[in-house]
DNA sequence: CGCCGCGTTGAGCCACGTCAACATAGGTGG
DNA sequence: CCACCTATGTTGACGTGGCTCAACGCGGCG
């Protein structure tokens, strides 16, 4: 099992069944069949589904896996949708899951949880600032990252504020200098994407 | 490793380490040693501490598991204390989970922290709500279930609202008839729990 | 008996929600 | 190429739900 890695290894750029998708499209849907995934680069949110509602239901950022209740259920719980250009790999590589994996992923999935919920405590500046410092990966190393922020309708819904709010909130931040605007706001139906450079 | 069950097996009543924690006591506290748990009965609440800050970031029900990083990291990522009478045993029953428990265990954690995420949006009245529904167990079989209301502190926290207002929507519930008090409330260290019939 | 933790209630204020109008950009169809 | 539509983002005016501050009741404990 360990032998002849050469040959059957591919280079970690070359995994098969690599799927790229964007801003606000639907990865699965609640119900569906597929595959649970890791999140090579990007965000989804997850939302629990109820008829035409929506409600949020989770964060999943770079190193993530989400969609593992598939593996055990064969369908999955939540719908997924991603916050900007995400880059996603079947999970797990191949076969099964172990259990040392499956426990790694049950932590990092807590953690998570804990980041999503602390994301709804406070005032709308700290919530805001806190979520798009986690979408820029927190690497203090960097003292600037460039970030693509999400519509302000999944960052509204993701901290429990309104759009109103987050907008002005926005600004707020830029006025302090923790963001810097950078690319092209408003407009069209798959624009809504607003390169920002975090400090 | 299915052949002498009959001779190891014990009645689900006499399982071993089983243990009892009431209101407010901490089970275990971040970067503790310790086995990983399973709520047989009860609530818990988990919390990020940093310092002397803490800080909601989790809730367990009966049934749920907590603390099963401990079984990768060696130590606890969070506190756990009691929001109620509480019993616990240890997780897994024996040995090392199985890759189908440890799934299931990923995927109730994912639902739940999506429950406790729903307990921090809307209006005071659905959050309180919520929560005590939550608490009662979602049995619609029954049409009144008691259960032991956490102390205002707790709710708060856990929905991100303040003591007052919790303790102002608690009376509107009871007005609207979906909360009936029957226990001794206020005073002393340790009582702080009201008994409540849920509708 | 005094202290402390917990719960209750009231008064006032403010951060945020609500409502509205407008700007911008892309897609679509003529 | 233009007219129109839609989705998104911005900004202002206004109202209010919940936070803040405060005072008090209750019960256990040293």
């Amino acid at each position: 099992m360990q032998a002849d890695r050469s040959a059957t290894a591919a280079p970690a750029e070359a995994v098969q069944g690599i799927r790229n998708i964007t801003t606000g499209e639907v990865l699965y849907g609640t119900g569906d069949q597929g595959l649970a995934w890791r999140i090579r680069r990007g965000a989804v949110r997850l939302d629990r589904t109820s008829g035409e509602m929506r409600s949020f239901a989770g964060l999943a950022l770079t190193g993530d896996v989400i969609g593992a209740e598939t593996l055990i259920f064969g369908h999955y719980s939540f719908e997924a949708r991603a916050l900007g250009d995400t880059e996603l790999e079947p999970w797990p590589p191949s076969g099964t899951p172990s259990a040392e994996s499956l426990l790694r992923t049950l932590a990092a999935a807590e953690r998570r949880a804990a980041d999503a919920l602390a994301l709804r405590a406070g005032e709308a500046l700290s919530r805001v600032r806190q979520l798009v410092l986690l979408l820029a990966g927190e690497r203090p190393t960097l003292p600037v990252t460039r970030i693509a922020v999400p519509r302000l309708r999944d960052m509204a819904e993701i901290t429990g504020l309104t759009i109103e709010t987050v907008s002005r909130t926005l600004g707020l931040l830029q006025k302090a200098g923790v963001l810097q605007k950078q690319g092209s706001r408003g407009g069209g139906v798959r624009t809504g994407l607003t390169q920002m450079s975090v400090t």
